[in-house]
DNA sequence: ATCATAATCCGAAGCGCTTTGGAAGTAAAC
DNA sequence: GTTTACTTCCAAAGCGCTTCGGATTATGAT
């Protein structure tokens, strides 16, 4: 029933070497007798068994990617739109991409079975923190990886990442150009390094133009609709709430609006905001937001993909690296501060959310 | 330095069959020696390299999941919870479960590809529809896979499901025993086979009660919270708007309940509404929300990982099924039909969203 | 002492592919 | 006419594991 590369080459008086070699592109078969075996291959419909050619070859033709399916990391459709591009890049060089779901609490023993189980050729690594244990193990297995975000490591690895400082700073220096002085700052917990890196952003652009930091104005919170929005009641209940703000994350950024809107609030006219990566399509807003943008998910999913074909085509790793800059996208969430503008009451107008 | 079958065999004395059969847990390796075998194993960190296991059994021990890594399907981080259910169930038996990331117009090629890679043992088939080529594809080629959903076929498979036109006939009754006539529905495209019973279940309701069905009031709706949002606009732009609604799930729910509020209106006081699976945990609604719930996503993730393994062991496919019985939980966004309800306005206070 | 039975163990043949190290034949160079 | 250099093909050895079909030894019944 199934052919295999015995019968193919017992049925073409061939031996197995060579219509293996043929169809693997070899030079030293031909070209009349490899177009006879892509002929009778495709005729035959004979395909190779994976499973054999992954013992013999010893590659799996797949890259992995540990996905924590837990309600952050699922919120964010920007992900999706990364894998897409990945997956896409890859599956152009007949790679597949395998995510594998992850628990936090199990995240190491995740990585080790992964590897150990010769499962994938490569992993990326998503979310990555400060001082990320995944990143060293990988490391010291010596498994190619790629990081999605990048960390001090006293190793070199490759990795994909954006200036987050910059683009932070940028977000805040415009800010000041307006007027503001007052500056507040909704941020991820900062052991992730985009956050830890948005966060110093911030404190350089302050600092730059001497205005003193004021820590009831930055707020940590997770990366959430909800926790955006918690974050966003803090910040206007203080009795000298803030003029301008940066959120450093799309999915508080949204809670951070809404927040906002249920309290009588608009942006730029009571509060100048502007949201890192911007906000993802979700319900319409009345307004634009300012942002930093980064170049599409879905661009940066390719870019990934290029980097992971270069690792395993054996480039240095300390050549496998991409900073992307990320640029502010003027929206209408922020502006000059008024003359008039006063810190909103405490308090303002409890209304219902819906 | 990487051990292997045969040189731990050789450091103990025996053969390769017995060491493998030892580790296999085989009855015909007396308990010494398989205890000498197991220590040996350990003590020299052999670990038996699954790819030659692969390619020896034909089995994988993995299952996949072809999932579209679109807004929609990413939006609903119930899926995230059904996956790690269900990634839980399946490595308590050793298996693991692959994600495989697809755009949904290569879906079929997707599938094929997976099937003929012999990338894993089994498929689960996620966002039935109710002619689903997919099935018919894996039924054509003799793949073992569960479909998250059923849908008439000729030929029986295995499935996993909730009785939709039950819960939605439930809801729909509640709101009938309510008063309400004006019953409106927003739902998803009834290619979907839960959005089609559903719909089912709502017609079932009227048709029960003698309620003449109004076209108007039924919307399809893509499953966004955007959509839902429009949906819901749409529905309070009538003439003669319904006083109660039914929502088919979770996402266009957040969007239609929010659109209410926009509106300045109110859940049941306005408009009595229920959504099915209830709301996801999101921007913090200053009310609970009656919904059709269904048993918890993890659960549900649980019981698919068994069935799984069940059609793994060879159980006849048309056992291996499971149908859920929603249940009605009860919230603050529905209520009796008011003696003074009136239809709102047309375009009630247009005001801002945020 | 003899023979069936059961308990242990092992040789060898795959699984289906890749790849090494030639062999055979052909063409060009001396 | 011999040597050198290609070109084209192939036999055989893995890759590391499982499993079939005995072989060997011990046990107990006769």
């Amino acid at each position: 029933m199934k052919v295999n590369l015995k019968t193919l080459a017992a049925s073409l008086g061939l031996s197995q070497t060579t219509v293996s070699r043929a169809l693997g592109g070899y030079s030293d078969v031909s070209e009349t007798t490899r177009k006879r075996v892509a002929e009778a291959a495709q005729q035959m419909d004979y395909k190779p068994d994976p499973l054999a050619r992954r013992l013999a070859t010893g590659r799996t033709d797949t890259i992995g990617m540990v996905f924590p399916f837990n309600a952050t990391a699922f919120g964010d459709n920007r992900w999706g739109e990364v894998i897409s591009g990945l997956s896409e890049g890859l599956s152009a060089n007949d790679m597949d991409l395998s995510i594998i779901p992850v628990r936090p609490e199990k995240e190491l023993e995740t990585y080790r079975r992964v590897v150990e189980g010769r499962r994938v050729d490569a992993l990326i690594v998503a979310w990555t923190r400060v001082d990320d244990p995944r990143i060293r193990l990988l490391q010291e297995l010596g498994f190619p990886f790629l990081s999605y975000g990048r960390t001090d490591s006293p190793v070199p690895y490759p990795w994909f990442d954006f200036d987050n400082e910059a683009g932070a700073r940028a977000a805040v220096e415009r800010l000041i150009a307006f007027g503001h002085r007052r500056i507040g700052l909704i941020h991820a917990p900062l052991a992730y390094n985009f956050a830890a890196q948005r966060h110093a952003g911030y404190l350089a652009a302050l600092c730059a133009a001497g205005i003193e930091v004021e820590d009831g104005l930055i707020v940590e919170s997770p990366v959430s609709r909800t926790s955006g929005y918690r974050a966003m009641e803090q910040l206007l209940a203080l009795d000298a709430a803030p003029t301008a703000l940066l959120v450093d994350n799309n999915l508080s950024g949204i809670g951070a609006l809404r927040a906002l809107g249920t309290h009588g609030l608009q942006p730029r006219r009571d509060l100048s905001v502007i949201v890192y990566d911007g906000v993802p399509t979700d319900i319409p807003l009345p307004y634009t937001v300012t942002a930093v943008q980064q170049p599409t998910a879905e661009q940066s999913g390719r870019t990934m993909a290029r980097q992971i074909l270069a690792i395993l085509a054996g480039k240095p790793v300390d050549e496998v690296r991409h900073l992307g800059q990320p640029v502010i996208e003027v929206g209408e969430t922020d502006g000059p501060l008024a003359a008039a503008a006063v810190a909103p009451r405490r308090r303002t107008r409890k209304k219902a959310v819906s």
